[in-house]
DNA sequence: AAGTGGTCTAGACCACTCC
DNA sequence: GAGTGGTCTAGACCACTTC
């Protein structure tokens, strides 16, 4: 069959993990074991265990073995994009304000800048269908030559806004989500008339240095925004790709 | 110098990925002549590029090249237990019911399950130092043999739960995550008497088969719940061990 | 035909753990 | 000292892309 040795020796043991035959904190078969059972060399064999350390199955202790790992319980991955999310798309977005300002204290400590340092601020109402459904601003220090294009400032998410100035690469971004009530102003921007919390997430973006390169707060209409978030533990990926190939050839051996 | 030959070759080429001098699209040097380059066997030189690929630096198209990924903006890592986040920690529950129900159309639709299926519903309330803060409800289809003990009953975390019947590893969990004003019953036992929006989290979780074998709802107080995502590029985590080194050899480079 | 990446081998030396 | 994993080599054959 067309599936390499380094796969098929992943996905037995991956499936052995899977059913319980192997639980955390088990050894696995030793490298050399591992070679004489499936006929392969030690490249091969560490090359399939390469992949199982690197989905989070196992572990090893050099001079000891490998070892199933303990599965992260709480990890998840989240996709999250101010212009797009579960409920809604952003269609239209309205520039309430391009400015520079100097730092109050709060944004003093979040950019970690001083009080002397120019701050480009951005807010921005975003639409969908008509409606505003969210209210966002975007703090970001002033540094000589910085390019601010209209169509940018209309239409970027915030990785995209740094990007001219950082390879996106190198940034770490953090994101802080919370529910809150809105404000006089916010509620007036977006249209709430009765009781209708908001989703603030606040993001936060770093360069390389770990040096803050921005701040945005984008407060959704509590209607108009989920977020979704899903454990990922790579399973299919790797094996995918062969799939097909193996329920072919479980039918028409031999051609080629 | 420590650093093995594979991973001078990755933070190389990270390193110019990350200061731009390689952009998304652009082609890598390739293997053969990396080979020459670091004077290194092709196996070696193909750990380093694995190592970039698995963490999103690059990608490969067999017979042409290794190319630099886009890298991924929208994706970030949260870290979820409902007994524990930025605000608070839960240090007391107060199980309000244990019990088993037939499923209303929602929960058949969302455990996919028949009406006749039995399904344990457990509600709890979490508190901090005395207060309560997160209003918590579980829907786990009922089998045979199941068991319920009263203390994982009152202090277990949803995977925690579920995994006396299923291999973790094999666990697909989701979160959708959303704010809401409460119903009177939650105001009642939050102790909320002003404006306060909730947090709500519902989690599912699947087996390996895609079936879903759990749903949980827990709602906090808006003010006692902050979530926290990160974007890991895993970055650190491959040279971490060696970085005093790293370090080292940064001054002396520019040979060859 | 030449170059590329994908898979694989059969060795080697090292540092480490366990006995 | 025997066994383990960590690093590395110098080849090999394959399928693919490009010219």
């Amino acid at each position: 069959m067309g599936l390499p040795i380094y796969l098929k020796i992943a996905e037995d043991i991956k499936e052995k993990i899977n059913n319980g035959e192997l639980k955390p904190g088990d050894a696995i078969y030793s490298e050399n074991a591992l070679c004489k059972a499936y006929n392969a060399s030690r490249m091969t064999v560490r090359r399939g265990l390469a992949l199982l350390a690197n989905e989070g199955y196992i572990y090893s202790i050099p001079g000891k073995g490998n070892f199933v790992q303990e599965p992260d319980y709480n990890s998840y991955t989240l996709y999250y994009n101010e212009m797009e999310n579960l409920v809604n798309s952003i269609d239209k977005t309205k520039l309430l304000e391009v400015n520079i300002i100097l730092p109050d204290y709060k944004l003093i400590n979040s950019l970690q800048v001083t009080r002397n340092k120019k701050i480009i601020v951005i807010r921005r109402l975003f639409f969908t269908e008509g409606e505003p459904v969210a209210y966002d601003v975007k703090y970001l220090p002033y540094y000589k030559g910085m390019p601010i294009v209209e169509k940018e400032i209309r239409y970027a998410t915030f990785p995209q806004m740094v990007a001219k100035r950082t390879s996106l690469f190198a940034i770490k971004k953090e994101l802080v989500i919370s529910a809150q009530m809105p404000d006089e102003e916010t509620k007036k921007y977006l249209n709430i008339y009765n009781e209708l919390p908001l989703m603030v997430v606040e993001q936060k973006l770093y360069d390389r240095e770990g040096k803050p390169i921005g701040l945005g707060i984008t407060s959704f209409r509590g209607d108009y925004c989920k977020l979704y978030a899903e454990s990922f533990f790579s399973d299919s990926k790797t094996a995918e790709k062969y799939k097909n190939e193996v329920s072919e050839n479980a039918n028409n051996l031999g051609d080629k």
